[in-house]
DNA sequence: TAACGACCGTGATAGCTTCTAACGAACGGC
DNA sequence: GCCGTTCGTTAGAAGCTATCACGGTCGTTA
C-alpha cells in the first residue's frame, strides 16, 4: 500500500513529481514570456533543468501537454485577479483594470489565452469551463451595474434565447449584453495594444481603453 | 545591356523569378489558411513545387522574409476591399461588414496582420504604411458619418495632441475617436470569434458584430 | 558561333526541434 | 534485503531552417 505523508496527501515520490513538474512550468512560463508560445522548447528547459531532453517526457506527455497546463494556470490566476477585483461587491470598473493589469503583467500570457489559436491544438474540457468562472464573474460585475437607459436592442432579445454560456445566470438579456460587449471591447484596445499596433501612433493607449470603459459603465 | 519586353518591362528572368515567387506565396498562402502561420514550412513548399528545399532560398532570404512578403499582400488586400466599400462614398457599416467579410474568408490572413505578434519577428517599415492606409479610409468613413451627440471625452481632447497617426488628416478629435473605437471593437468582437472563443456559447457572433456597429454609427 | 557570366537547382552538412525506444540506476514498499 | 516501479540516460528517427560548394542552364556579349 501506499504512505501517504499528513502535509499534502502524497507519496514521496508524488510529491517529487509535482515538484517537478512545477519547476517545468517555471521554466515553461518564463521562456513564454520571452520568445512566446512558439518559442517554448522542451529540449531548451530540459538543459536549463540539467537534465537531458527525453527525460521531461516523465513528467509531460509533449508540447500541448505543457501548453495547456500553462493556460489553465492562466485562467485560474485571471479567475483569482478577477475574484479579489470582485470584493467586497462586484464592480466592473475595478474588474476592467485587473484585466489591464493581468495582461500588462504578462503579454504573452494574455495571448497564450486569448491570442490567436494554434490550428494544430485543441482546447481541453476543462479550459472551457475556467473560461466560464471567468465570463461568471464578468456577468456579476455588470449586473452590478446601474441599469442602461436602453433596454436592449435586436441582439438582446436574441440573447434572451441564447443564454446557455451564462450557466443558468440569472441575468437579464440587457446585461447579457453588457457583459458581452465589455469582453470584447476590452480586448479589442488591449490586444491591439499588446500587439504593438499602437506603437508610434502616438496616443496613450491607457486613455483609449479607460474611455471604452467609460462608455461602457456610462451607457452601453 | 538588359533587354526589357513591352508588357512587364522585364527581362524573361526577372518574369520568370516573379513567376516562381508568386507561386511559393501562393502555396504559402493555402499552407497558412489551414495550419496557421507557425505551421508554414519552406521545406513543405519547395517539395510540394517539385524543388529541393534549398531551392527556395534563391527567391525568399528566409521563413521572415516570406511571411512580410504576405502580410504586405494581406495588407493590401483588405485596403482594396476597403476602396470598394468606400464607393461611391465613404461608409463605415459598409468598411465594417467588408472587414468581417475579408476576416472571414480567410480567418488565419487577418490573425497575421492582427494577430499575436511573433516576438522575434520585426514588421519592416513599409507594412505600418500599408496599416495607415487602411487607417485613413476608417477615418475617411467616420468622418462621413453624422456627427455624434457628445462633443467627446477626455481622451478625444488628448488625441487632439496626438494626432500624428492620422498622417495629417483634417477629422476633428471626435471623428479620430470614433475611427479608433471603430477599429478596437470590431477588432475584439472578431478576433474572440475567429479565436473559437464564441464556440458553444449558442449566440449569432454575425449579431453581435452588428450590435457593436450599430451602437457605434448610432452614437459612439 | 563561341565563350563568358549570371542565375538556378542539387546534394551535403550543421544545428535545432519533438518524440520513441532501449538500457541502467536509484528509490520505496513489503 | 529483495523486487518492482519510476527515473534519467544515450541513441536514434524524422522534421525543420539555413549555409555551402558544386554542376547545369540560360542569356548576353565578343
Amino acid at each position: 500500500m501506499r504512505q501517504e505523508t499528513a502535509e499534502t496527501g502524497a507519496t514521496p515520490r508524488e510529491r517529487y513529481r509535482a515538484q517537478v513538474r512545477a519547476e517545468i512550468k517555471d521554466h515553461a512560463r518564463r521562456q513564454i514570456a520571452t520568445a512566446g508560445a512558439p518559442g517554448l522548447s522542451l529540449n531548451a528547459i530540459a538543459k536549463r533543468m540539467g537534465m537531458s531532453g527525453p527525460a521531461l517526457y516523465r513528467y509531460y506527455a509533449g508540447r500541448d501537454e505543457l501548453l495547456t497546463d500553462l493556460v489553465r494556470d492562466a485562467y485560474r490566476s485571471l479567475a483569482e485577479d478577477f475574484r479579489a477585483a470582485s470584493a467586497p461587491a462586484p464592480d466592473a470598473r475595478a474588474l476592467a483594470h485587473a484585466l489591464r493589469a493581468w495582461a500588462l503583467a504578462d503579454p504573452q500570457r494574455y495571448f497564450l489565452t486569448f491570442g490567436t489559436p494554434v490550428p494544430g491544438y485543441e482546447a481541453p474540457e476543462d479550459t472551457t469551463v475556467l473560461a466560464r468562472e471567468v465570463m461568471t464573474l464578468m456577468l456579476d460585475a455588470c449586473a452590478a451595474l446601474p441599469p442602461a437607459g436602453s433596454p436592449g436592442g435586436p441582439f438582446a432579445a436574441h440573447l434572451e434565447e441564447h443564454r446557455e454560456w451564462t450557466g443558468g445566470h440569472p441575468a437579464p438579456p440587457a446585461v447579457l449584453h453588457r457583459a458581452l460587449t465589455l469582453w470584447t471591447r476590452l480586448h479589442g484596445a488591449l490586444s491591439l495594444e499588446l500587439a504593438g499596433h499602437f506603437a508610434g501612433m502616438g496616443f496613450d493607449p491607457a486613455l483609449l481603453y479607460e474611455a471604452e470603459l467609460d462608455a461602457l459603465t456610462g451607457d452601453g
